[in-house]
DNA sequence: CATGAGCGAGAGCAGTGCTCTTGACGTGGC
DNA sequence: GCCACGTCAAGAGCACTGCTCTCGCTCATG
């Protein structure tokens, strides 16, 4: 474990290790996780189905595994989505298309991290950390720019400890406006706006601006960007 | 099929399709759909798998049914749960309060319906009225109190004629308000708020304030209550 | 009362997660 | 240079799943 050389042993077990990680996302993408079979990953794989548990402890690892990844991409791509330079109404509403965009791009991934878990299985605490991106991403804009006037109202019921930088004032309705997020994706994807929301994107974005005001971003072309 | 004698032959069916019903809940219930087998549930009622078969056509089906009593269930509560006697935001919050409650007392079964679907498995059309019928009520209450003018600045991108009833202006935010609901309790149930939402009912009420003020529904105690 | 529809039981197929044992192979230490 | 050890793939096997088919029994109905 500790004094391991790091030879082409060490090497050829990585390059497994993600092949086999690879193909199970892959038919994650495809059939959903209730389809993901050890088995039927090996035989893409090209090994036997006992091999793979040189490689993963269980089904259930691997699972963990995958949120893991799963977390990190959507983390990931709503800090890249942030500009720092843009006014606070346009980073925040490229944070939420592009926690959208990804989620209408990998729909089964999105399902197997924000979905309903599978009781029994309890999302290891190795999953918090890149399950905390996307809010991270969008509490430092609240941070960076809300009026803590927008808080008036709302209980302070939320541990302001969870996201120090923000006001405490708006840390419910930021607790609000992720929810808000995550549902709005989730109806979209799980198919619940079907033959009502026709137009999703418009839709997507008039949700998006009612979250900024509840978080109290500033007006989009006010006459100072602070006032 | 048609001119089927209701004697005791068709009783004993009837029996034995609730027993079936009953018992693939109580499994649902405490080990979730995943693990939910037929044959698990033959041996608990009594019988060998292959004559569930007779009762139900399938797993899926089985399931199919177990959502469209869910989506009753959780109907027949909000629908319960609404005084029309009482002040408008007084109706919002119990039909909230009573959605959130039935979810906490039946986490499996809210997953079922509110969770993510299994890809390959297509909710049945049958499944649509129950499952409208919790938005069906918050309609109501929007149709009768909400003030229009809430509408403002909402972009007309739903369509109108799945809620009637309610203001056209008012529609796209009642979509939305109906949304938050579902994420909120959905965050609640899936662990989400785990060490971030202390009050976790105080939490949950002001949501319900807060989406109630979207919608255009009366502040509390105003001298009038229509204006 | 005879008969046929409805029903339960059982065997069987193909697939699953996971474990254990066996045999081969490459590598590091002597 | 050699040999032992650790790593690995493979196979057999267990217990389970969904689902189908066939077999007889039994009971309500014509």
């Amino acid at each position: 474990m500790a004094a391991m050389p790091p030879g082409t042993r060490a090497r050829a077990r990585a390059e497994t290790t993600r092949a086999i990680l690879d193909e199970a996302r892959r038919q994650l993408a495809e059939q959903g996780a209730a389809a993901l079979s050890l088995r039927s990953v090996a035989r893409e794989v090209g090994m036997v189905s006992s091999a793979v548990y040189r490689y993963v402890a269980s089904r259930d690892e691997l699972l963990t595994r995958l949120i893991i990844e799963a977390y990190d991409a959507v983390g990931e791509r709503a800090e890249a989505a942030r500009d720092p330079q843009t006014p606070p109404r346009e980073q925040w509403r490229a944070v939420w298309r592009a926690v959208r965009t990804w989620a209408l791009e990998h729909p089964a991934e999105y399902a197997l991290v924000y979905g309903s878990p599978v009781p029994g299985y309890a999302a290891p605490a190795e999953t918090i950390p890149a399950a905390e991106r996307v809010a991270v991403v969008l509490a430092t804009i609240v941070a960076e720019h809300g009026d803590p006037a927008a808080g008036d109202g709302w209980p302070a019921v939320v541990r302001a400890d969870v996201l120090p930088a923000v006001p405490p004032a708006l840390v419910t309705p930021a607790v609000g406006a992720w929810t808000q997020l995550y549902g709005t994706v989730g109806f979209e994807l799980f198919g619940q706006y079907e033959n009502v929301v026709e137009d999703r994107e418009a839709y997507f974005d008039a949700v998006a601006e009612a979250a900024a005001t509840a978080v109290g971003l500033p007006a989009r072309r006010a006459g100072r960007p602070d006032s």
